[in-house]
DNA sequence: ATTCCCCACCTTTTT
DNA sequence: GGTGGGGAAT
């Protein structure tokens, strides 16, 4: 009999989540399929990591355990505290048996890390090169617009649609795996009119991906999934993993759930976890339908646990919660039950800018810091990434450490993506997208040279001996040279891996300091490039996972001094799934915010708004200010223009809501800007004096 | 054909 | 403050 001591510290109904199935007479375990409704705070994680650890301590090999989070970060958490709860638990049974758990619990990742394994491992049996390169949203976009130009869409006396909307059409298309009609009418309704244009233009950048061996994201999915119809490949690749676990699984999407259910027919040893009401990724195609139809999907219905008691937040924090959505439609409210006690009441603190809205938080923070709740334990939720621009700036000039999640500029910008493409096309010389922007950065090398020797290089057998054939018009002899080499270099398999960036960037120097006026702001990111490119294994698994599992906090690049230092926490929405926090700190509740202004009009998208909302407030386990600006900047942050709107309380605030909040004013020292001069004068001027000569300690 | 310069736009959310 | 598009100069 297999120990039990694992179990000890959970509810009867994570319990009943965690032991689901029976263990085999000799070893291992059997279950059938089972979902898991958990709401926010109700221990998900805990419950899932304590499924893991119960079918390891059953003799399941951890190898053969799927199992699906959303992002690298999740299934990494996930590994740890599996790992841990089976050591604890068997070395009260069987001593410290435990040692490689963590290792052998190896497939653990996102849909797209995991199918980019599995492609790459089973590429022999897909035509595939199992060299093929992935590209970002970005490269994507870049390839639609080329083709976009190339059909004489983009010169049209009508408008057509933009790269990104292109794009975006695109890959709703084949997430929903609806025809491209449905995804027109349902989201792109003005687009309608260029459904055969967009069919012709899909079908180009199919061929060219599939011509030049590149795969985006979609097709990480795609790929996988068309690997699954194959019944053989289906079957042996569902026969490797003894037990698969999905994370989120409200947020998968109707290709991602076609896949899980190619992998486990009859939905043996299938456990998904997920909490409709926290669904907010519908933009990316995620179904909701997913989760709510899981368990009429089998016959016999699949087992379904709900998770019900909070163990994160005070009872006066989920009464907030509870209040917005009690007035979601009805099939959608949830109620959530503390088992913490009431705790404080949560604060919707009115300011009347976004200085002061700053000037607030940055108080606050250092309050509660105070009161022995460290900067980690505190955290700013936002609804885009531009909302902390004005905090940023204040907590930079009060040495306030933060760390910033979500928004990602680091492998957007230019030079950044120049580096990585000499790494991408020495990878893949077929990489015509990298290939493209490489050459260009040659001085007299523009659009048509550079198409000319992709050309050549391909008549000559895509190697780089073909392309050094090639005589550009109008490049120095000795640039032209100067590039082949390195791409001689770099592409020469013996080469190993440390060190290549390094070279890259010695050939980069000359030309990125011709091309960038104040190439010295860039410098650094290159330098973080270099050195984060000696955390990875080779040169395909780098430029591979730096697109599936971009750097995620721009602290994991910049400078942060020291790991152990206290920081304060800025994140996205988004980025906060999963997550949670002492005290949370939620700006610009405001209408044009909460909701989006982009989101407005559908009822639908005000729905997800709704949860978004929803998903900020139970991040928080004690302490809650939601923060409310009377003058909001619609448009970007205030240079000199003053492009804002008054007004727009949140529509989710209604009076009952409000009613679970105490209601505050934070008067900051209102700076000598416009509205200073203009009006009230003195009283105000001396505040602000106060203020600061108290600010300088 | 390339480059340079001016201008508009920018910012939802992410694998 | 950066980026991409459009248009003129080289």
């Amino acid at each position: 009999m297999a120990t039990t001591a694992h179990l000890d510290k959970l509810n009867a109904a994570q319990r009943k989540a965690v032991t689901h199935g029976e263990p085999l007479p000799e070893k291992g375990f059997a279950s059938g399929p089972l979902l898991i409704l958990a709401g926010a705070g109700t221990g998900k994680t805990d419950t899932l990591a304590h499924r893991v650890a119960h079918l390891v301590i059953h003799g399941v090999d951890p190898a053969r355990i799927l199992m699906l989070t959303f992002t690298r970060r999740a299934a990494h958490e996930m590994r740890r505290r599996a790992h841990e709860i089976t050591k604890q638990a068997l070395k009260e049974s069987m001593g410290g048996v435990s040692a490689t758990i963590s290792q052998r619990l190896a497939w653990a990742g996102t849909f797209h890390s995991i199918g980019n394994r599995l492609l790459r491992h089973y590429a022999g049996h897909l035509q595939l090169d199992p060299h093929f390169s992935v590209i970002d949203r970005g490269d994507s976009a870049d390839l639609m617009d080329s083709l976009r130009a190339e059909l004489g869409l983009a010169a049209r006396d009508q408008r057509f649609p933009r790269k990104d909307t292109c794009l975006a059409i695109y890959s709703n298309r084949v997430n929903t795996r609806a025809p491209l009609k449905e995804t027109l009418e349902r989201h792109y309704p003005w687009c309608l009119q260029w459904e055969t244009e967009l069919t012709a233009l899909f079908r180009g950048y199919v061929e060219q991906k599939q011509h030049a061996h590149l795969l985006d994201y979609d097709d990480l999915l795609l790929y996988w999934h068309g690997m699954m119809s194959e019944a053989r490949l289906a079957q042996h690749i569902g026969a490797h993993f003894d037990h698969v676990l999905v994370d989120e699984y409200q947020d998968t999407n109707r290709l991602q759930a076609e896949i899980l259910h190619a992998l486990k027919p009859d939905g043996a040893g299938l456990t998904v976890v997920g909490d409709d009401a926290q669904a907010i990724y519908s933009f990316r195609a995620a179904a909701v339908e997913n989760i709510l139809g899981f368990a009429q999907r089998f016959q016999p219905r699949a087992e379904v646990v709900a998770l019900a008691q909070n163990y994160r937040s005070t009872q006066q924090v989920l009464d907030v919660a509870n209040a917005v959505m009690g007035e979601a439609p009805r099939e959608q409210r949830k109620y959530l039950l503390s088992v913490r006690g009431q705790g404080t009441r949560p604060r919707a603190v009115t300011v009347d800018e976004l200085q002061t809205q700053a000037e607030y938080v940055r108080t606050e923070v250092l309050r509660r810091r105070e009161a022995n709740v460290p900067l980690r334990r505190q955290a700013v939720l936002f609804r885009s990434a531009s909302h902390s621009d004005v905090l940023e700036v204040e907590l930079t000039k009060h040495k306030i450490p933060y760390v910033k999640y979500g928004g990602l500029r680091f492998l957007e910008a230019a030079h950044v993506k120049d580096l990585l493409a000499v790494l991408r096309w020495a990878d893949n010389p077929r990489n015509s997208l990298a290939a493209f922007r490489v050459l260009q950065l040659l001085p007299g090398m523009g659009p048509v040279n550079a198409a000319a020797a992709i050309e050549h290089m391909e008549t000559g057998g895509n190697t780089f001996e073909a392309l050094a054939g090639f005589k550009p018009p109008q490049t120095h002899e000795i640039d032209w040279r100067r590039l082949i080499e390195l791409l001689r270099a770099l592409a020469d398999p013996q080469l190993p891996w440390a060190g290549q960036v390094h070279q890259a960037r010695e050939w980069y120097q000359k030309h990125f300091e011709r091309i960038y006026e104040h190439f010295h702001t860039r410098l650094g990111d290159l330098d973080q490039l270099e050195h984060l490119s000696g955390q990875y294994p080779s040169r395909e698994r780098f430029i591979t996972e730096l697109t599936l599992d971009p750097p995620h906090a721009t602290s994991d690049l910049a400078g942060r001094p020291s790991l152990e230092e206290d920081y304060l926490v800025l994140s996205t929405i988004h980025s906060a799934k999963g997550m949670e926090w002492d005290t949370v700190y939620l700006l610009n509740v405001v209408d044009g915010s909460f909701p989006s202004e982009f989101s407005t009009g559908r009822p639908e998208l005000i729905e997800e708004e709704r949860r978004l909302l929803y998903v900020a407030l139970t991040r928080a386990q004690n302490d809650l200010a939601l923060v409310m600006p009377l003058k909001f900047h619609l448009t970007q942050q205030s240079r000199q223009g003053d492009a804002h709107v008054y007004g727009g309380r949140s529509r989710f605030m209604t009076e009952k809501v409000l009613k679970t909040l105490d209601a505050a004013i934070f008067q900051g020292s209102s700076r000598l800007g416009e509205d200073a001069l203009q009006g009230t004068g003195e009283q105000q001027l001396t505040v602000d004096v106060g203020a600061r000569l108290r600010d300088m300690w």
